[in-house]
RNA sequence: UCCCCGGUAGCUCAGUUGGCAGAGCAAGCGGCUGUUAACCGCUGGGUCGUAGGUUCAAGUCCUACCCGGGGAGCCA
């Protein structure tokens, strides 16, 4: 950011970076109070501020000025240009700032000094600095155009710009991280994945849940749950070793070994175990070989803990919130998601309405297995009480058999973690998956083992040490109390939402095996 | 990690049985009075993923590797 390469203009372009935050702000602040003329600004110390082609203050956005009630009166607008279109007696500029889907028309007429010398020469991805008079627009497409009283180019592109007025592939796009953002999908993507990250903490907040902040580093692997990435500052080219020639981590910069969380969820017991009820929302990380357009190796994840809560809570909870991130998309973003109804998946709103409309499906695990051997279909792995359900059996499930998101719960015991409560029956747990259509499992979840006794029998039976979990088990010799909770990929619900066909184009910077750019 | 498919101009792709490397878009130049992925004309642009091999001749056939996609496993 702050490497030191032009002079004047770069020094300028810092100011307008540092105030930015503080700009925004304040730019939030307008819609709720009375409108005023848009190309003066007071400050929040109620003082004028400079409307000149440098200031940081953010005046309208498009969004803002798209909505407003009818045209006259003048408007500025900031941004890059989606695409640019020339003819002998005027100019046509869409400026798009990220605010909306749609970009305001800027119509640039031969009248400005510079309309010659600059104007004509705009193309995609210009970034300019319009001023001008908003007007009812003749043209088919849009409803205001700005009439242009001054423009100026702010930043011009290079020759080798890579955006161009067509459509790129997604795998184009992502080796162009940097710029795809300004991409209409990207664009809409992020605008989405933003509204549903503010709906995920309304969601909580509203009902009196706390947001505990998990730790990223963790010294224990906490559910025995996949690769892990070592966090060290040994050197590895040379680090300590004990006498048999292993590496001694004790010399490591924790005292012992340490890795980038997979899970929040045991931390957040511990917060449960104090405030009933909390939620953890952070980037999670696994090591783990897998290519697929459903993982991540770094991915941010929700997890509820809810204190005096049994299964059927929990799963009363996963409902409950899906529906309203959802229900909270399709209220701020419907231009966004209009776009993917067209244009990434054609009917995703009917989806997603029927979804928000209609109770979840609740299925345990042996009645799933039950409508699998019912069904007739030759699946390539044979269905057999016990086994993991695969893919194409959670798949004919959520898509197939009810056509909507399926909660399956009590699964075996023998394939579920240590932490999952046990059955009377004493052979399945109080575990939940939630199965959505084209995603497949987007929360996995259960009640947890609260009783002592039962759980270190199960770590004895899964080979942990009760030495690295001292304080969980420590959680249950103290007030304990039956509780429940869930993991959400964010990522997933932003694909389900979004329609979107590959996770690695619902992040802005998707880290998978191979590839951390960016 | 496994299975299948792919890699040709900046992008998206075509390239026949092995026989001169192509198109559209983008870029550059010119034209056009209101456009909507604007339109019309002209021009430039290639390590055919990489390294070997077969052949008179390889984008095309063979081998290995690299990268990407789809599916699977692992999971959220």
């Amino acid at each position: 950011m702050g490497r030191a390469r032009g002079g004047r203009s770069r020094d300028r372009r810092r100011t307008l970076l540092a105030r930015g935050p503080h700009a925004l702000w304040r730019g939030e602040g307008q819609r709720h109070r009375p409108r005023r003329h848009p190309l003066r600004h007071r400050g929040h110390d109620g003082g004028e501020v400079d409307g000149g082609a440098h200031s940081a203050v953010v005046t309208e956005s498009v969004r803002e000025i798209l909505a407003r009630p009818a045209a006259g009166g003048g408007a500025r607008v900031r941004g890059w240009v989606k695409t640019a279109r020339h003819s002998k007696g005027v100019s046509f500029l869409e400026v798009s700032d990220g605010s909306c889907f749609d970009g305001l028309q800027v119509v640039a007429a031969p009248e400005l000094p510079n309309f010659e010398s600059e104007v004509r020469r705009i193309g995609t991805g210009w970034a300019v600095d319009v001023e001008g008079e908003l007007a009812d627009s003749p043209g088919k497409g849009q409803r205001f155009e700005l009439q242009a009283r001054s423009v100026a180019i702010v930043g011009e592109t290079g020759a080798d710009y890579p955006l161009q007025k067509k459509r790129h592939s997604f795998e184009f796009l992502r080796d162009i991280a940097h710029l795809r953002p300004r991409t209409n999908t990207i664009g809409a993507v992020l605008r989405v994945r933003n509204a549903a990250s503010h709906a995920v903490h309304s969601f909580f907040q509203e009902r009196g849940f706390v947001q505990l902040h998990a730790p990223v580093i963790t010294a224990s692997d906490c559910e025995g749950a996949g690769e892990m990435f070592r966090v060290t500052t040994l050197d590895p080219a040379s680090p300590p070793r004990g006498e048999g020639g292993e590496v001694d981590y004790a010399q490591d910069f924790f005292g012992r070994e340490a890795f980038l969380t997979v899970s929040g969820q045991l931390e957040a017991e511990i917060g449960a175990a104090a405030l009933s009820n909390v939620y953890t929302f952070g980037p999670t990380f696994r090591a783990e070989n897998s290519n697929t357009s459903r993982h991540l190796s770094e991915f941010w994840m929700v997890e509820p803990e809810m204190a005096f809560c049994d299964l059927e809570g929990n799963a009363e909870l996963a409902e409950a919130f899906l529906k309203h991130v959802i229900r909270a998309v399709l209220e701020r973003c419907p231009d966004d998601m209009a776009f993917f109804n067209e244009r990434i998946e054609k009917g995703v709103l009917d989806t997603l309405a029927h979804v928000v409309d209609s109770p979840f499906e609740r299925l345990s695990y042996s009645e799933a297995v039950e409508i699998l051997e019912a069904s007739g279909r030759d699946f390539d792995f044979p269905v057999k009480w016990g086994a993991d359900l695969q893919s194409e059996h959670e798949r004919f499930l959520a898509e197939e058999h009810v056509k909507r998101p399926i909660v399956v719960t009590d699964y075996p015991k023998n394939i579920k973690p240590f932490y999952m409560y046990v059955n009377d029956d004493g052979r399945s747990v109080r575990a939940m998956d939630v199965l959505v259509p084209k995603v497949g499992e987007i929360i996995g979840g259960s009640q947890r083992e609260h009783r002592l006794e039962v759980l270190e029998a199960r770590m004895q039976e899964q080979g942990l040490s009760q030495d690295d979990y001292w304080w969980y088990l420590d959680l249950r010799r103290h007030g304990s109390v039956p509780h429940a909770g869930f993991g959400l990929g964010f990522e997933r619900v932003v694909q389900f939402v979004t329609g979107m066909a590959n996770i690695r184009d619902v992040i802005p910077f998707p880290r998978v095996p191979g590839s951390a750019e960016f």
